[in-house]
DNA sequence: AAACTCATGTAAGCTGTTACATGATTAC
DNA sequence: GTAATCATGTAACAGCTTACATGAGTTT
């Protein structure tokens, strides 16, 4: 078996619970592990292809009406696949673009303003993520709590605390830096690891 | 101006405060942004090339014995481009591809002790992250204070007390999960969202 | 003398996005 | 009837990584 991309472990794994077609697993791509891990249809169906070349799916053709429709189920072997992949111990893709960072990190030369407006447009959009994937709770825990499962969609509630966190420190580093801007003294926040001396666990 | 990629804007940026190398760049990316913005030879030398073509820097010859090497630095056009696009208004690039999260979101088959295994495969890679993070701290903190700045090195700031977060996180989320393994009961942390009316700012 | 770091570069390949083409069905 | 949604696909391209090639200088 060759080793798979996690993109295709996407798949195997959207398929665990139910067959579905490309089509609902980009919609369902999108409204959940879409801020972790996107993908787009032109991932999706050549994969769907040839994970069932490898015989980790079946496809099922379910045409309403005149329409065609694939649904893609796991096999046993595709079963196993996604198994090995869970617990499979190879080093685990971290990745991350964020261009506001970047442009914090070379925002010396900038006035304080410009550098205020960086922090507030990194603000709203972590704001705007939080909100939406705060909708998304409540059918979260439904579905979970349908399949007989303790109703805490882990990953879900690491996006809603990560972007909580984030906000709070767009807005305090904010608030930090208009301090400074007036008076040069009164430290609002101390530095990270300032007078911390391990924060271990 | 063509629009500048957020890549070829990070050469610029590294070459804001003195003239370098492309392996200079290379070395100093992966020692500050890599963990938000990386970047490969594969990258960097045919970025360089194409931003001399375009006027934004400029090579100087600085040999070392028979080993050539070439220092870029700015020119007056190649800052303008670094501050337009610092203060462009362009849709910022945010990307995440976090394995670790995307097992966790498919986590629900899995026997408690296999799910805890993740969460502690999460966690230390974090912690070890946070630690190289905080090792970066002094050296950060003594340059930027050289060029008469705020020792506030924003952007590591930011990775230490995310990555101090997140190794809380995953702690927190363990200790959850080993609770209910036990006993079927007590909550020791209420989920995201519960209680929270709305954690605005 | 071997091994490592400095230094520049390229080619092959993988991953992923964007944009388009096609066509049926449903909602307004 | 027209716009949106369902549904499948592909081709072109952008972006990035890996691995290699080359060679000089430095350290052990």
């Amino acid at each position: 078996m060759p080793d798979l991309s996690s993109t295709s472990c996407v798949i195997l794994g959207m398929l665990s619970h139910q067959a579905r077609s490309g089509y609902d697993i980009k919609q369902f791509v999108d409204k959940s592990t879409r801020h972790f891990w996107a993908a787009s249809y032109g991932q999706i169906y050549p994969e769907l292809k040839r994970l069932a070349d490898a015989g980790l799916i079946e496809g099922e053709e379910s045409p309403s009406g005149e329409r065609r429709r694939t649904l893609h189920r796991l096999t046993a072997e595709g079963r196993t696949a996604l198994h090995d992949w869970l617990v499979g111990g190879r080093e685990p893709v971290h990745e991350v673009r964020d261009e506001l960072l970047l442009k914090l990190f070379f925002a010396d030369g900038l006035p304080p303003e410009e550098t205020l407006a960086l922090l507030e447009t990194k603000r709203a959009l972590h704001r705007a993520t939080l909100t939406q994937l705060e909708l998304q709770l409540p059918a979260a825990r439904a579905a979970r709590a349908a399949q007989g499962l303790v109703p805490v969609p882990m990953a879900l509630d690491y996006g809603i605390r990560f972007h909580r966190w984030a906000v709070e420190w767009c807005a305090e580093t904010a608030a930090e830096l208009r301090g400074e801007a007036d008076e040069a003294g009164a430290v609002a926040r101390p530095l990270a690891g300032a007078g911390t001396p391990e924060a271990t666990r």
